[in-house]
DNA sequence: CGAATTTCGAAACGCGACGTATAGTATGAT
DNA sequence: ATCATACTATACGTCGCGTTTCGAAATTCG
């Protein structure tokens, strides 16, 4: 399982993503800058072993169902240990999730707005849609009654996903592609809030041809098809599988 | 403050929202059949009174916040006679919460889909912005860890939402104002996913007038405006208040 | 080297909520 | 009167929380 393994964060940013002050000041350069470290370090063994731990965990029950205790337990470290350094499970949870997943975002460019914005809703889908989707939502709903956890994962998690998207949207508008009345903020709302929605509700699955009708809309409108480009004749032959129609 | 007034539901649907199967029969004209009841009545004040206290916590605190003990007290009944009748807090908030909210759920008809469209989005968004909608939030991330009490939220309250838009969007069909290839229940997504979303992650505030923003997308496309109707000009004027073009 | 400092694992703590059980009472049908 | 069921109240054992205490280990400083 790919997503298992612990790819550490490139800055290394080790201690204190809880509280949001980080505690040890670091050199972005070297590790730690040794001025007022005296007693013993941290371990980094133990550590990575509550990461781990807590990644294999995320992948076999939802965060609500993790304890502290189990945790602890499965990593071998004291319970005490992980509270040094976080503040509660769903810190250590998205943390240990952020390592794994907070590498490069692509933002394909190949000079039609239109083919990069289904190329980012597609990458975007296959993103949901793997076990980290689902860990995702886990967030998302831990946010619900945890306001500063809330804004952490914003920040860390979700504002680099959406400006992905919204730099491959600005880029559509500066080559006049996009209509620059367009409500930037909105138009990123459809497309990850639409995926998330359905994600954490669960009514229909998450496809990545998803992504082609999306873009068909995005650019077509719902309207009539007077314009008939390309796609949209591609579409209409694969449309016939009567799932749609069911009203009156 | 409306949203706390207990409205009874229609169908008088009183026992075993839980498990999802009805224990005491009901006949749907009058009350209960009267075949198998022996022992003594259910109480309808008890039930009452936890119906309200919880109503009454929802607005205070998050879901996972109020304990079925706390409950219980502040309704003035027994622990025992909760798990009676509901199996966990979940399903006692969500049968309070629906018989507030199950009521009528418009769908206008102007003649024009977009009209009707951009009105049943205001409506959904008023109703997201009231309290209602943060207690909705919390059955969202309730969800996330109770595959049970998620497929009876999404009946109970989504679908139903849900379909009221999409009544809406068939009838635009039917009538040739909406494309037939379009994938209804990505529109659907589109339209409720996003506004959800925004309501769970707070990244930017919900307002009433997305609906027309959300509108003028749909049925313009982002692309440079070269129809020019008539709302896409107004928004135009609107438009200058500095806040998108923040990038480069 | 030795003292000071800090972290570590392990264990125990008090607290609060869970979901169940028991006891005694209340309310109806038969 | 008897039976069946629901009610309140309370107690129970279990679990996880977040904190505290302990002695041992690891590192810096004098």
């Amino acid at each position: 399982m790919v997503f298992l393994k612990v790819i550490p964060m490139l800055q290394s940013r080790t201690t204190q993503l809880a509280s949001g002050s980080i505690v040890v000041p670091k050199d972005d350069q070297n590790r730690s800058i040794q001025s007022e470290s005296r007693g013993r370090p941290r371990s980094e063994e133990s550590e990575e072993a509550i990461v781990a731990a807590t990644l294999q965990l995320l992948t076999e029950k939802p965060l609500r169902d993790i304890s502290m205790e189990e945790i602890a337990r499965k990593a071998g470290v004291g319970k005490a240990t992980i509270y040094k350094w976080w503040p509660s499970k769903a810190y250590v949870a998205l943390d240990a999730f952020l390592r794994t997943t907070n590498r490069m975002l692509p933002t394909p460019d190949t000079g039609s707005v239109r083919r990069d914005i289904r190329e980012r809703i597609r990458a975007m889908m296959v993103f949901y849609m793997s076990p980290a989707g689902h860990i995702m939502g886990q967030f998302v709903a831990e946010a619900q009654s945890d306001k500063e956890f809330a804004s952490l994962f914003r920040e860390r998690f979700l504002k680099p996903r959406r400006e992905a998207t919204g730099i491959i949207f600005d880029r559509g508008v500066q080559r006049g592609e996009i209509d620059h009345n367009i409500d930037r903020e909105l138009v990123l709302d459809l497309i990850h809030g639409s995926a998330i929605y359905r994600l954490m509700v669960g009514h229909a699955p998450l496809e990545e041809k998803l992504a082609d009708e999306m873009v068909s809309i995005f650019f077509g409108g719902l309207n009539k098809r007077s314009l008939g480009t390309a796609e949209t004749r591609r579409r209409t032959a694969r449309k016939f599988r009567g799932t749609r129609r069911k009203t009156k």
